[in-house]
Parts: structure tokens; C-alpha cells; sequence
RNA sequence: GCGAGGGUGGCGGAACUGGUAGACGCACCAGACUUAGAAUCUGGCGCUUUGGCGUGGGGGUUCGACUCCCCCCUCUCGCACCA
């Protein structure tokens, strides 16, 4: 049985896709070169990770990217528009142990199959610029950006508690954590003691923080979202003296107004302080036991709510700088060790926890802080006042208010040296180290000698090893490869280890944007002419899920890639389109939920044209988008009522220099709508990419085409400008259904591919309406409509409105007190 | 709890700086063509007792509110003991 449509009824997308497709691969139709007299654009969707087979997300992801590339080469520009692979990660190595294959194969296998599904579907990439992250001849240049970084300090090495996936195997970065489970399996997150590589990206927090500013082309939420994660605290460091000691507790508040309400010291139970108070002291096995209990209870909690406030008083007190006042200390187990210095002053008038913990054990409350004409008394008090107010017993400080407190008791402090201002970030540098195969190595080396040393760079790439050891898996990570690891120090020549951890996949996906800039140079990570006119990304475009980890982190490493002298930008992604997903009965495609829609059976009944068409029809790009079988029939209806107009009005439509004279009512109406068509689509496709209400203006100008193109009245004046219609049609939606366009654009006779027409100039002119529609209002309701020359003045129209019978009716026998008249649209009567 | 963004026909969604609510499409209904169906074409399609009522609910500003202001309900997403 043939799958092809012949008949004249249907087209056959078949034969035509596979022409167009074909034409564009041996031309190399969109392959691109630099220093163009045109403009610059560079159009960038998120790589996809090679998993097996494009989905719908991929699809609708990449078809906008090729509309707004397509769009921007019509409109005249010099586009990038490339692709390539994030193909390093740990689904390889599952499917690898299952298959009993090796990553790799699994990995280009896949690669081999995605790249032909997208080829069908008739994106426009540059393939030649096509990279694949697991390529030695891409980490390569990552390793080498790797020891530039570790020179300036960028990097570090140390042994911390880390986020541990058992069930993957492998350390976490903290936003890879998702509520407490892992990001890729779900499954709960243990904290670890281990030793890790680490990228200072809190070094940049300050930088990260301010430039979101600079990202006016960037969906509020990320702005926000990231402004969130980075989290900016701004207070006071200021020591406490432990009380008989010589010891000092130093503490972080952003809430320096309230310090005279301090009325105890709350410790993390992993403070080192910790040990050398209660060394000796009568309850100091009590005080450890708690503390083991609040570690372990720590490291077994996930998901769940906040577990309940409790503490310890250690026997010890210490003094508040400010007051002299002494105050018990505690150990509490809802004190961050990560956050600040472990360590918090606590003042239950004004903070919700110390509040709740003070009621709990019986702590005195103390406050400081008085809104506008209240005066909070401590036995009163049912939560804490977490506002702004006056001071109260507050010493010199006394009936300030407290935001100018703030600042004065800061001052103080540096003045008594016993403390300064401080900035913290919620923001943790971000872990790197992988104990998984599938990834680039770090190029380090450990000698017992001469310490951590960075491999020479005239040995770089350090290759992943791609045969197993004997006796062992495929898939085994680098700490089980002796033939690996064994190596000499580059230092001393004696024996050495090389580093055995891989680098987190998001490394690669950080730069990779600025390498296809140049992907095959060969000389250093990246040809700075070619990076420095290609970049930034004018628009990049991909899922929100991505709003913090893979954006967050582009950003740190187009800063780093800046200070190492690579680029010459300071943010990569000048507009951010963040797609909705596609759901389907009203939830997120998945295997689980078996709602999947196979793209590739899709593209095999309805054609490429009519998967893209439907995909950018049915919502806007930033909303989620319901997949509706239903709706993908009459986005091929569309596609094929087109075709059928084309082929029975061939003749008609040929006659483009035969017809001259006046066009008729029908012609006049086609000609003005052909110019607000232009005008509606170009708008929406500049302003926010809706290609939703583009197509649907297109499909209201093919509607009146149909309409105007009566078969008794062919051989009329209009001829022209049904030519002119069907052109505009399909120039306008060539960025859309590019094969069918190019096609029927060849099929009309035209020289030329549709790709080189120029984007249609709307004409204000030929779109003003000669005849307007004026609704006429009684009272703010509609009771009436008028049909006026488009020039009438205002007295004549609202004559004409007195006198509609209906609204005649409406006004009976009461006085017109007022009329209003909005130009060309309405006349609004008071009475 | 904090932050952000939404709630418009049976459905997806339109509506410019306040000015005809429901464009376009889907579904549905009727008709044409057909032996019949599919496909296609034409017309209809918010509710409704024809006077009205309608953009989550209630108030307000205005000649006029999906749009602006106040209060409330609800959904989605992100963060979540951050001192």
C-alpha cells in the first residue's frame, strides 16, 4: 500500500517533503558564514540530550526556533542556526548495562537517529557546525578551559558534606536537588562526606545578581527565579564573647534593629564551637547525645514538612556586645550550619522561630521593635513582630526608627570592632565531580609529592577510555580503570593517579553555545573574531525547567570565558523564549501517564508541514500546549485547502499581467486585507513570537481569497491581486510550513525559491478601510451599528446615530445629555 | 509561609495605549454532492422566557471595564526553618 495522497484531492507532502529536504542537504541551503554585510542573528533552541527518539516537546521547541529563523532570513539577516548534542550523562550507561553495549554506541546510535527525525522535519540548520559534547574533540577544549580556570583560582578541591544519589550512584549539585530528591531518578538525597572539585561561582554572585538586570529580553519568572536562588542577605557579623572563655560565637543578622532583643544564642549542631563549650561541663554527655540525635535526623529527612523545634542549653552563656547582656546558649536543630556562620542570635519578639522555640522551652521575650502606636508587651505577645517600627530599650538607640537603626548599629559595631557589615548569598559553589563514567575527565593529577597538579596541556584531551578492562563492565567508572588512573606526576615523573571523577554534563552544556561559533577550530576552546561577532544569542529558546541550572550556569561561564579572555560579553542570552510543555489530557506527556504522541507517526500520516503548522497554532509558544488529535486534522485541512485552491485556480492565477483596470468590490476588499494580514503577522511574530494569531490572520486572508475568487467572475481585474494574495500567503507562512510553501511557490512559476523572496511590505495605505463600521451606544450598550465612509466627521455621525430607528427607540422620550465619539470606531450617547 | 503567573463559549484560544467580547481553529447542528460513507462545499453555533444576562466572586472609578483600583476565592509553577 502507498502512503502517498496522489488524486489531486490531498497533496502529497511525501514526495514533496523528501524534495525539499533533499534540495536543502545537497545545497547546503543554510549552511553559514560570517562577516555578511547583513545584520547578525543568531537563533539558538536548547541542544537535545540524545535519548533514543524526539518527542513532542522537541518538536514544538524546534519548530519555533525555525520560524524565527526562517523569519529573520526573510527580513534580511545573517542567521546561526545551529544544532548539536548534549550527549554526555548517565541514561547512557543504564541503557548501555542493559543492552550490554557500550555509551557510546548507544550514544551515537541515537544521535544518528535523532539527527535524521529532525532532518524530516525540515529544520533549517547549519549541519555543518553539528557538535557532540562526548567528541574528545569537544571536551577537550572544556578540559582546557578546565586548567585556565584552576589557574586563576576559579576552581578548588574540598571535602564537604555533599549531595549524595545512591540509586544513580553519584554527587549532586544543590540545584540539582529537587525537594530533596534527586533531579534525574527521584529517589532521596543523602548527605555525604566526600572529597569534590568545585567552581567558585559565588565569586561571580555579585555580578549574576546585578546583570539580571541587563536581561530586559528575559521572562520575568527566570529573572526572578534566579534573583531567588542567588539570595542576597545584607546585615551585620558581629561576635558574641562566651561567657568565662576567651572564646568568641560570631553571628550573621540582616535584622541588626532587633539586637537588644536578644535573649539566647541558637548553635547548628555541627558548630565546631560546639565541643570545646561543653568539654567538662556536668551535662556534657546530655549535650552530645542531643547532638548525634539532631545530626542523624538531619540526614534522614527528605520530603516531609519541617520537623518540630527543638534544643539543648548547653550550661554555657555568652554576652551580647551591645547590651552586655548574658544570654543562655543553645543548640537548635533548625539552625543551618551552610547558611551564615551556623550560629544566630536569637530574638523571639521579632523572629517567628525564636518566637515558637522561646515558647517551648520558657526563654524570655523581649521587644524591641514597636509598630506605629502599639506597644507590645511580652506576655501579650501570641507570634512574633516581623515588621518595621520604632526602637524600644534599645539603649543609644532608643526611638529610632528601624531601618535607620540598621544602619546606625552597624557603624556602631565597626566603631567597637566588634563587628561589620556583610553580604551573604543563599548561592553554594557549584560541586562539579561526578563518580560516573559517561562524562569528560578532569585533567588533574595526584602525587604524593608534589599534590594536586593539572596535566600538561599538550596532553590534552584526557580520554575517556572506551574499552573495558578485562573482566570488568563497560560502564565502569574511572576509580576501577588501573590502566587509567595509573600515570606519572608531570612534576616529579614519580608514579601518580590521575583524577578519577567526571565532570557534571551541565559543564558542557555551559559553553556550548559560544563553540558553535567556531566548532571545529582547532586552535584554542574558541576563535574570539567569529565568538565576537556571532554573540551573544540574540534568542535562545527552550523549556522553563531550565530557568535556574542550565541558564544560571551559562551565565557564570560566559563571565569566566570574558575574564579568560575568550569572549567579549558578559551575558550569552539576549532574549529568552521559555516554551510551555506539551501535555496531553491535561497532563505532561509521559511513559508513566502512557499519553505519549510519537512525533514519527505523526510526520508519517500528516507530514512535516502539518506537525509544525498544528504545533504552532494551537497555543502560544509560552503556554502550555494541549495536544489534540482533532486539531492536527484541521491544521492539515488548512494546509490542503490551500493546496486545492492553488491547483484549481492555476489558470486564474497565471494571469498576472493580463489584468489591468479598477477591481471591483471584491478586489478592493482582498487588496485591503492582504495589507493588514501583512501587517497583523509581522506584528505578532516581532512583538512575542505568537504564532498563533499570525497563522489565524493568514487563514482569515486565505478565507476572504476564497470568497473574493468567484469561478463566474475569473477573468475579471482581480486576478492580480489574487496572484498578489496567494504570494503573500505563502511567503508569510514559509517560515511555518516551509516545504509546502517553497513547493507551491515553484508550482506558481516563479523564479527562484520562496526563501529568497523579499517578507511582504505592508502598505498603509492600500489597508486603511474606505467604509467603517460605527457602533452606536446608548448608555454604554450597543444598539445600533452605522456604515460610514471611513472620512465622515463627527457631527454628521452622531446625526446620523439620532436618527437609527433602534437607537431612536432606546433613547425614548429622555434628553441627550452628552455624546462622545471615538474616531472609527463608536458613538456613545448619554442621555 | 514567601515569590511569580493564570482563571474568557463544549474545547484550544482572540481582543491594539479602557471603546462592537468570543477573531481563527476544533467539536457540534443543518443543508449540498454521493447508492452509501469518507472527503469536500455552503450556512449556523456564548446563555436566554427577545427583554435581558454574560470574561472566577464581590465592591469601586468611568459615558463606557476581560482591560484600571480595593477585597476575596481558586489553579499552576518556583523557593521553602536562609537568621
Amino acid at each position: 500500500m502507498t502512503t502517498s495522497q496522489g488524486g489531486g484531492n490531498r497533496y502529497d507532502f511525501k514526495a514533496i517533503e523528501e524534495k525539499w529536504q533533499g534540495l536543502w542537504n545537497d545545497n547546503e541551503t543554510y549552511r553559514t558564514t560570517e562577516y555578511d554585510a547583513r545584520k547578525k542573528y543568531y537563533v539558538l533552541e536548547m541542544f537535545p540530550y540524545p535519548s533514543g527518539r524526539i518527542h513532542m516537546g522537541h518538536v514544538r521547541n524546534y519548530s519555533i526556533g525555525d520560524v524565527v529563523a526562517r523569519y529573520k532570513r526573510l527580513r534580511g539577516y545573517n542567521v546561526l542556526h545551529p544544532m548539536g548534542w548534549d550527549a554526555f550523562g548517565l541514561p547512557a550507561e543504564n541503557a548501555a548495562q542493559k543492552n550490554n553495549s557500550h555509551p557510546a554506541v548507544w550514544t551515537y546510535d541515537n544521535i544518528e537517529y535523532m539527527r535524521r527525525q529532525l532532518r524530516q522535519l525540515g529544520l533549517s540548520y547549519d549541519w555543518q557546525r553539528e557538535i557532540a559534547t562526548c567528541n574528545p574533540e569537544y571536551y577537550r577544549w572544556e578540559q582546557l578551559i578546565f586548567l585556565e580556570m584552576w589557574e586563576k583560582g576559579i576552581i578548588y578541591q574540598k571535602v564537604t558534606t555533599v549531595n549524595w544519589c545512591e540509586s544513580c550512584q553519584t554527587v549532586l549539585a544543590n540545584e540539582q536537588v529537587i525537594e530533596g530528591a534527586c533531579w534525574r531518578c527521584d529517589s532521596p538525597v543523602l548527605p555525604r562526606q566526600m572529597n569534590g572539585w568545585f567552581f567558585k561561582i559565588t565569586d561571580y554572585a555579585e555580578e549574576l545578581l546585578a546583570d539580571l538586570d541587563k536581561l530586559q529580553g528575559w521572562p520575568e519568572k527566570v529573572v526572578t527565579m534566579q534573583r531567588n536562588w542567588i539570595g542576597k542577605s545584607t546585615g551585620l557579623t558581629c561576635d558574641f564573647q562566651v561567657y568565662g572563655s576567651e572564646a568568641k560565637i560570631s553571628i550573621f543578622t540582616t535584622r541588626p534593629d532587633t539586637v537588644y532583643g536578644v535573649t539566647f544564642m541558637s548553635l547548628a549542631a555541627e558548630h565546631p564551637l560546639i565541643a570545646p563549650l561543653i568539654a567538662g561541663y556536668e551535662k556534657e554527655q546530655e549535650v552530645r547525645t542531643f547532638v548525634e540525635q539532631i545530626i542523624t535526623e538531619k540526614q534522614r529527612k527528605s520530603n516531609e514538612e519541617e520537623p518540630e523545634k527543638k534544643g539543648i542549653f548547653t550550661g554555657r552563656y555568652c554576652l551580647n556586645p551591645f547590651s552586655g547582656k548574658k544570654i543562655p546558649i543553645f543548640i537548635a536543630n533548625f539552625v543551618l550550619m551552610e547558611y551564615g556562620t551556623g550560629a544566630v542570635m536569637a530574638v523571639p519578639a521579632h523572629d517567628e522561630r525564636d518566637f515558637e522555640f522561646a515558647r517551648k522551652y520558657g526563654l524570655e521575650i523581649v521587644p524591641v521593635i514597636m509598630p506605629e502606636g502599639v506597644t507590645l508587651i511580652d506576655r501579650d505577645m501570641e507570634q512574633a513582630y516581623t515588621g518595621p517600627g520604632v526602637l524600644a530599650n534599645s539603649g543609644l538607640f532608643t526611638a529610632l526608627p528601624s531601618e535607620e537603626a540598621k544602619q546606625s548599629i552597624i557603624r556602631y559595631a565597626v566603631e567597637q570592632h566588634f563587628g561589620a557589615p556583610h553580604v551573604t548569598y543563599r548561592l553554594r559553589d557549584w560541586g562539579i565531580s561526578r563518580q560516573r563514567y559517561w562524562g569528560a575527565p578532569i585533567p588533574m593529577v595526584h602525587c604524593d609529592h608534589c599534590g594536586v597538579q593539572p596535566v600538561p596541556r599538550h596532553e590534552l584531551p584526557v580520554v575517556l577510555p572506551q574499552d573495558a578492562d578485562p573482566g570488568s563492565s563497560k560502564c565502569d567508572p574511572l576509580h576501577q580503570r588501573p590502566a587509567f588512573y595509573t600515570t606519572t606526576c608531570p612534576v616529579c615523573q614519580g608514579p601518580a593517579r590521575r583524577e578519577t571523577d567526571t565532570m557534571d554534563t551541565f559543564v558542557e552544556s555551559s559553553w556550548y553555545f559560544a563553540r558553535y561559533t567556531c566548532p571545529r577550530f582547532t586552535q584554542a576552546p574558541l576563535d574570539r573574531e567569529k565568538a565576537s561577532y556571532w554573540l551573544p544569542v540574540d534568542q535562545y529558546i527552550g523549556g522553563v525547567e531550565h530557568a535556574i541550572l542550565h541558564l544560571l550556569y551559562s551565565r557564570f561561564f560566559t563571565k569566566v570565558l570574558r575574564d579568560l579572555g575568550y569572549l567579549d560579553i558578559d551575558e550569552p542570552f539576549t532574549n529568552l523564549l521559555t516554551q510551555g510543555m506539551v501535555i496531553k489530557d491535561g497532563a505532561k506527556m509521559s511513559k508513566s501517564k502512557g499519553n505519549v504522541v510519537d512525533p514519527h507517526d505523526l510526520i508519517a500520516t500528516y507530514g512535516a508541514d502539518t506537525v509544525r503548522l498544528f504545533s504552532l497554532f494551537a497555543a502560544p509558544p509560552e503556554k502550555d500546549l494541549e495536544w489534540n488529535s482533532q486539531g492536527v486534522e484541521g491544521s492539515s485541512r488548512f494546509i490542503n485547502r490551500l493546496y486545492r485552491f492553488i491547483a484549481q485556480n492555476r489558470q486564474f492565477l497565471q494571469k498576472k499581467a493580463a489584468s489591468r483596470g479598477e477591481p471591483g468590490e471584491s478586489g478592493r476588499i482582498l487588496h485591503r486585507k492582504i495589507h493588514q494580514t501583512i501587517r497583523r503577522v509581522t506584528e505578532n511574530i516581532e512583538n512575542n513570537f505568537h504564532f498563533n494569531t499570525a497563522i489565524s490572520a493568514v487563514m482569515e486572508l486565505f478565507n476572504t481569497l476564497s470568497a473574493a475568487t468567484d469561478p463566474a467572475a475569473r477573468d475579471r481585474a482581480e486576478a492580480h491581486i489574487a496572484r498578489e494574495a496567494i504570494e503573500v500567503i505563502l511567503v508569510l507562512l514559509s517560515p511555518m510550513i516551509p516545504h509546502f510553501c517553497a513547493e507551491m511557490w515553484e508550482q506558481l512559476g516563479n523564479s527562484g525559491s520562496v526563501e529568497q523572496a523579499p517578507w511582504p511590505q505592508f502598505d498603509a495605505k492600500a489597508a486603511a478601510e474606505e467604509q467603517l463600521t460605527i457602533v452606536v451606544q446608548v448608555r454604554g450598550k450597543v444598539r445600533g451599528r452605522l456604515e460610514v465612509p471611513a472620512d465622515i466627521d463627527d457631527d454628521e455621525l452622531i446625526r446620523l446615530a439620532l436618527t437609527d430607528d433602534n437607537v431612536a427607540r432606546f433613547i425614548g422620550g429622555d434628553t441627550v445629555k452628552k455624546t462622545i465619539v471615538v474616531k472609527k470606531k463608536l458613538v456613545n450617547i448619554v442621555v
